[in-house]
DNA sequence: TTTAGACCGCTATATTCTAGCATTCAGAGC
DNA sequence: GCTCTGAATGCTAGAATATAGCGGTCTAAA
């Protein structure tokens, strides 16, 4: 269950943006297609400014709106993921599927891990009703020392 | 389960930070203090550079710096949280007890509650057993609605 | 082929936070 | 009390992150 973009392969992830592309008549225009590539390739979180020095050697114009147009769009559309606490972005290795992300980051390495613990969104909900609060969004980060960090 | 610092009493959570210092020789100092009151008075998240715009009606020298430094040392002693997701600061309702903070924020009002769910704890420690990994810090921000926006 | 809306280029600026260094102050040891 | 050390603050500058706004261009649908 745990999974990063990176090792689920970044052209399947790619391919099955494509498709959610087409299927749901979204523009996966060359600039969102190549701040995409961008992230996959990163395998881990990557900042918007490094984003942006990236873009700049292939295209000129590249400026901070450039690059945050695109992350707002792959945001919007659940292709990538914003790690609040870190500022930064992850590709979603399962990108058909609508859902917060719940991540588990590495202090050690900086790698980060997607995780889905129904678990914990039984806990969040369960707390929630007690308050007579809707949740609508959750986010988790959990912060910690992942298993190769601790061998 | 589920609590404001406003509504558990400004003066004594203050009573409470004071008696954690003393313990602890810790030095709330003037600045800290009034950061800390600007922040319990205000009974909701708020934002460094506001608290800046306080301070500075009657402390005209104060500074980013000023603020960050007093912000970081409630932050770092448990005595408030930091919202990840807004960038703003709460109080802390027991500021005795060490923890990770999970907040429900309403996307309507801006209310926000600190809450204590084991389970959400729980789903975590499971999830990250799962994958060998070591959890230190949790991170927890839900938005949605509040059971008076809701009404 | 027109046209509305989405997308992008570009400049500027807002917002959030940190570095670094000088000065002042509080408490520990004498 | 006096000195000394580390903590706290004053202050300037600037880094890092993100958004506003406007005009031009492209796309897809009528």
């Amino acid at each position: 269950m745990g999974q990063t973009a990176h090792e689920h392969g970044t052209t399947a992830v790619f391919a099955s943006v494509e498709k959610a592309c087409r299927e749901r008549g979204l523009r996966l225009t060359p600039l969102r297609r190549q701040v995409l590539e961008l992230i996959l390739q990163a395998g881990g979180p990557v900042k918007a400014y490094d984003l942006l020095d990236s873009l700049k050697t292939s295209h000129h114009s590249a400026a901070p709106p450039t690059v945050y147009r695109a992350l707002d769009f792959l945001l919007e559309n659940h292709f990538i993921h914003r790690l609040e606490t870190r500022n930064a972005y992850v590709s979603c290795f399962h990108p058909e599927a609508s859902h917060s992300g719940q991540f588990l980051i590495c202090e050690q390495c900086d790698q980060v891990t997607e995780i889905n613990a129904p678990e914990m969104t039984q806990g969040v909900l369960k707390a929630a009703a007690e308050q007579g609060f809707k949740p609508s969004k959750e986010v988790v980060e959990v912060y910690g020392t992942c298993r190769k960090c601790i061998e």
